[in-house]
RNA sequence: GGACAGGUGGCUGAGUGGUUUAAGGCACUCGACUCGAAAUCGAGCGUACCCUUUAAAGGUACCGUGGGUUCGACUCCCACCCUGUCCGCCA
């Protein structure tokens, strides 16, 4: 959420940014800016009116104490009241629309993000590795996976419906040991302190990472009274772990790492991109957070990067870093980079991690802050990327490492993982 | 799910309709005393918003949450939430 007094403050700063951003809605300044000044009017108007009230109810006990009247000044209070009750109704009205507005405005963007339309736009930052050579064509994860017994797409279908998978197998020990391996490697070489919290939330947690309201169709409702929603990421319940607190300085930075399944509605249609296992309801994620101070956040985005990428390169996969563009960045953040890992069997770079600074967006949202030195209460920077996103890794690992007699290698480190097995 | 108890500032703890402007204490900050410290003494010390703005001052709201009664609510009424303890159910 953005800070209505910087807007108005600098009301042409941020329709610029918005705008760049090209979904329109720069449009929504001037509405949350007209809304704001109504706002302030009635708010004042009820101020003082309370003012009068307080000062003349005191009065009032003071004159009684003496065995005054006081028929006639406390009928007039009685109006008074019943002035402020009507214009707190108006207020309370207006707040609401406003807030609401401003949960719908997107964050402005850092300086260093590109600005363009669609991914086309987006600035490549570094390619690493070279694509897997083969002696013959590579196939699709989905053919492998399905030969090897990894994988049964259509037992999924059946008990699920279209974009759920199940592995089977070496397959579902795959899953299993990535989980294991990806944890160990954050909490045991970057520092993060493991967390396991619930599948299911409640709205409030959506709205401080973002997903509500603008994008309450994309989530599953499990229950209605009260409501909850299974988590899209992790990054849903970590974030929101610090909600409403005030957290003292030498708390901070704080580095969580989680591994849940995520659970997405994704309305787009089934077609090009979406075979196999690369756009499903449900994925495992393993998710970084950082909670921290302002003016570490953009070396913390890149700290942060960089954990994601140490995945890939053990890993021995060929992958890149793209920071996307002002038209492709998403909703809340402020700066973003997205790491791509090379698919061979199906041709393309998929995004197996998403790495963003929020700023103090989602902290606003969350009511989220630090005592500075000086007592202070700042909100805090919010980060969090993939560390990685497993269905898309497990095709890269697939893809990349299968051999000409239908195996798949494994790479070192995860050989531990699976009882020391060196392919599949 | 049932019964009982409770929810007041960073902590503790008073407060049953009007000098509450939330007492007192602890902690913290500054000052005095001291070579220094402790003790003692003095002063300060919540959050958010509005107005003004170099600043200061001022206003409003906040005692779990939301309503209600009243000129006026920490205080009275209603509903709900949470915590603790016990009971029931349960992998």
């Amino acid at each position: 959420m953005l800070d209505i007094r910087k807007i108005r403050e600098n009301p042409d700063f941020y329709r610029e940014h918005l705008a760049r951003r090209n979904s329109g809605d720069e449009k929504l300044i001037a509405q949350v800016l007209a809304l704001d000044e109504k706002r302030r009017k009635l708010l004042q108007e009820s101020e003082a009116l309370k003012s009068e009230r307080n000062r003349t109810s005191k009065e009032i006990g003071a004159i009684k104490a003496k065995g005054g009247d006081i028929a006639e000044v406390s009928a007039r209070m009685k109006a008074v009241g019943e002035q402020i009750t009507r214009l707190d109704q108006d207020l309370a009205g207006i707040e609401t629309e406003q807030t609401d507005l401003l949960l719908r405005i997107p964050n402005a963007n850092h300086d260093s993000v590109p600005v363009g339309k669609t991914a086309e736009d987006n600035r490549i930052e570094r390619i690493i590795g070279k694509p897997a050579e083969f002696s013959f064509k590579p196939k699709p994860h989905w053919e492998i996976g399905a030969q090897l017994g990894l994988i049964d797409l259509e037992a999924a279908t059946k008990i699920s419906g279209s974009g759920f998978i199940v592995f089977k197998g070496q397959g579902a020990r795959l899953e299993r040991a990535l989980i294991s391996y990806l944890l160990d490697l954050h909490t045991g070489q970057h520092g993060y302190t493991e967390i396991s919290p619930p599948f299911m939330v409640r709205g409030e947690c959506m709205i401080g990472t973002t997903q509500f309201p603008k994008f309450i169709d994309q989530q599953y409702a499990v229950t209605e009274e009260p409501p909850l929603y299974l988590v899209p990421t992790a990054e849903v319940p970590v974030t929101n772990l610090h909600r409403e607190e005030i957290l003292p300085a030498d708390k901070l930075p704080i580095r969580y790492a989680a591994y849940t399944p995520c659970f997405r509605r994704e309305a787009g249609a089934a077609g090009v991109g979406t075979r196999g296992l690369t756009r499903v309801h449900q994925f495992d994620k393993v998710e970084l957070v950082h909670i921290v101070k302002p003016e570490e956040s953009y070396a913390t985005l890149e700290t942060l990067v960089g954990h994601a990428e140490r995945v890939l390169k053990e890993l021995g996969l060929h992958y890149r870093v793209v920071s996307l563009c002002t038209g492709d960045i998403g909703f809340g953040a402020a700066k973003c980079y997205d790491i791509e890992v090379w698919a061979p069997g199906v041709g393309a770079w998929l995004e197996v991690s998403s790495c963003s600074n929020f700023e103090d967006f989602q902290a606003r949202r969350m009511n989220l802050r630090y005592k500075n030195s000086e007592g202070k209460n700042i909100f805090c920077h919010t980060l969090n990327g993939s560390g990685l996103a497993l269905p898309r890794l497990f095709i890269a690992l697939l893809e990349t490492y299968q051999q000409a007699d239908g195996h798949i290698l494994l790479p070192e480190p995860l050989q531990p993982y699976l009882g020391g097995l060196k392919k599949l």
